[in-house]
DNA sequence: ATAGGACCTCAACTAAAGTCGAGGTCAAGG
DNA sequence: CCTTGACCTCGACTTTAGTTGAGGTCCTAT
């Protein structure tokens, strides 16, 4: 083993740190999400602040929100210099108006839920729980989960 | 057009009036959540209560909840006769619980991150946006959004 | 009776988010 | 020298949640 704590990480030491799958770091790589040096022998080194680029992408995703979305917020990250803590903060402040709609949404459905299939309410056109913000899907084929679920109102393109 | 107001709905006045797709709907049988009467001509036949089926399906869908876990709660409403209103009460009760325990999830999660990421926190093994939960993931391959992000905690089998 | 729409089945495709495995380098220890 | 472990690429596979299309039937109004 070696116990090196140098200013680069590999990609099993930023596996382990950040406890995601070194396969999930390629992907995200893949998707441009996380970016690192080659050394001569075509390996990865990642600079400390990709742990808080993973973090970040881990959060967004345990909210529900989709890697493209992460990426497209990820990409307004400078990404010559390393992110300084302003840069950081005027994303985080992005994703804060993000998760408080996603609570509002929430509380809202769980609040129709109590009133409205518990009380018997049979009316679809009335109904808050059938009725939730009224998306109107059609966008493609395939596993739409996020967009269905009218969940992002980030800036959208 | 038939105007007709019949005790029970063909798959297209159910689509309509729940806004789901037809295709959809068929999919939804196909995986147990709904369950239909057949005409003479092979046609399927609705009664009313599928579309409080069909809004429960939806609602859980909206806030992330994969339908093998709806189709476990909808297992447990009576299928030989209407559910009545105490069977879908307690359906919701138990729901209930599930989005309660979401939104606190998510509410936590947003204020780690205004808390954490904002202010340039860099350690991993302290930080609440890095282990909101520690859920050790490593369940099996593919796409597994709901289990990784820790969210259904109704009584798991 | 016949055209039109609504319906049927079934197979194939899409998309997201990865995992898994094969086949091949690279570096260090014994 | 050789083995072991970490790393590399690339292609195939997985799951969830559907959609799309082909090919065929049913029903109802003209």
């Amino acid at each position: 083993m070696k116990a090196m704590t140098s200013a680069e990480l590999t990609i099993g030491q930023l596996s382990e740190r950040s406890g995601v799958a070194v396969s999930a770091l390629h992907f995200y790589e893949a998707k441009g999400l996380l970016s690192s040096r080659r050394t001569g022998g075509n390996q990865r080194r990642y600079t400390r602040d990709s742990l808080r680029r993973v973090a970040f992408i881990r959060a967004a995703q345990r909210v529900g929100i989709p890697l493209a979305m992460v990426g497209e917020a990820l990409a307004r990250l400078p990404d010559a210099r390393t992110p300084t803590r302003a840069d950081w903060a005027r994303l985080s402040a992005a994703w804060r108006g993000e998760l408080d709609a996603r609570i509002h949404q929430l509380t809202t459905l769980r609040d129709a839920l109590s009133d409205c299939i518990g009380c018997g309410c049979l009316s679809m056109r009335r109904c808050r729980l059938a009725n939730p913000g009224d998306i109107a899907a059609t966008i493609g084929p395939g596993a739409r989960r996020f967009d269905e679920r009218g969940a992002c109102r980030m800036r959208r393109p």
